[in-house]
DNA sequence: TGAAGATTTTTGGCATACCAAATACCACGA
DNA sequence: TCGTGGTATTTGGTATGCCAAAAATCTTCA
């Protein structure tokens, strides 16, 4: 059961090692069915309907094409997540969020990104820090943010994303994409609104100054309240979607 | 097939429920495991053997006399948390951090407890507050804490998270908890070194201090940089942990 | 007609069997 | 003795089947 990696086992091949990249590892069904859920599970507008939604094991193996061993497996890791309540003999409930959970992710976030802002001002590159004025470079005083909603948002989103990638700290990376998969669902519902999408803009810029100024202090300010600003935004407008 | 729920079911008991829990919801193999493989793998000192730590899911269900199936939902759990890490037709390995992925992790539970910090000065109770000064009640001039350094490390410990729950948000509770459990194993190997204990306790004692002044700001950065402080401990002494 | 009660169906939990890849082991031959 | 090739074993991945609890549906009788 030779396998066809060289033609000849030779020692003096050792180090010519061409490039094997450890062939494929083909994700398993577990992993394929995690991420299809996951993503499905975040498509979805939980908050649309009052009533709960459900999920079925059996329908969704049959759904994926596979049993339901790897479509089990898939629904712990999301249940770690927290992105569905697996109650026994019930069945599976995608967990909605209440408005007092999504202000709490948003400060935690908050937390996070302004630590983010402080490690930036000590090892980033100018060169790094400044590209982010890129993400809004398709906005200004003739295309404003708030007529073009839904692309600032993404923007929004993926400066945030970007500065927090800055950081070079994969934990915080980690962390807040987590608790921005929570909060997105939600988000473009909100962060929408044309009130606060007119103040956002001059603070992400003000944050950039700051970072490029080294203001450690200033720019961990900056980042935690405008985040902690969108935290109290939710908090007072964000009454109705919540059932 | 009638179920013993009430003797009888007339609307007229529709509303006296008398205080039915649920029963009990008798904890699943699954989430009985994985409890089970999780206290192991925290108890088991990682770092100690330079082989990697090895999992098999045949042994397991027969150690925890359950079937193989349970036992892979917990995996897929713990896996998820990012305490092991399974190689398709390879075994199930138990992650082991870098000193780097310590620091970072460390970095991101100051950036939480800065933001429990000033939380809790605008929220928490005066009396919650003070109570926190119990947890080192046992510490003075004549029992200091680096002649009682395990001792002192629980207290340490305890005393963080009792601050951290003092916040009244359950994902700076929960994030910091999941932080702290993959910093613990090192954690016992670093924080008990005394020239580092020496300064601990003055540190939390101003926390507090800040805390009950209400000052957010102080508070905040006291918090922030007491952590801050054990981070940069461990990447500058911890070197000799990780093989 | 209505509701208690029995029956069927649904749903998640768990055990078991088999597969294929990766490895370990072993015998044979130069 | 060394190593080459093949076979047995190990290990995670997946499919299946059955169980019991809970819900839905049907039955029956006052």
């Amino acid at each position: 059961m030779s396998e066809p990696r060289e033609t000849k086992a030779s020692p003096a091949m050792a180090d010519t090692d061409i490039a094997i990249v450890r062939i494929a590892p083909e994700t398993s069904f577990k992993n394929k069915a995690y991420e299809a859920l996951k993503e499905a599970i975040l498509k979805m507008d939980i908050y649309a309907t009052p009533e709960p939604v459900m999920l079925d094991e059996r329908a969704l193996s049959e759904r994926l094409g596979v049993s339901r061993t790897p479509i089990r497996e898939a629904i712990a890791m999301l249940e770690q997540d927290g992105f569905v309540k697996t109650v026994p003999r019930r069945g599976i409930v995608v967990v909605r969020r209440t408005k007092a959970e999504i202000v709490d992710m948003i400060r935690a976030w908050a937390a996070l990104e302004s630590m983010a802002a402080r490690l930036i001002t000590t090892t980033a590159r100018k060169k790094d820090i400044s590209a982010l004025r890129d993400f809004f470079k398709d906005f200004n005083n003739d295309r404003l943010p708030q007529d073009h909603i839904e692309e600032y948002s993404r923007a929004n989103i993926a400066f945030h994303q970007a500065l927090i990638s800055l950081s070079e700290s994969p934990v915080l990376v980690d962390l807040t994409n987590d608790l921005l998969l929570h909060v997105r669902g939600y988000r473009q519902l909100t962060i929408g609104r044309k009130d606060r999408t007119a103040t956002s803009l001059p603070e992400h810029l003000a944050i950039i100054e700051a970072l490029e100024a080294r203001d450690t202090e200033l720019a961990e300010k900056r980042a935690r309240d405008h985040t902690l600003g969108l935290a109290a935004y939710v908090e007072a407008h964000g009454q109705e979607l919540f059932t």
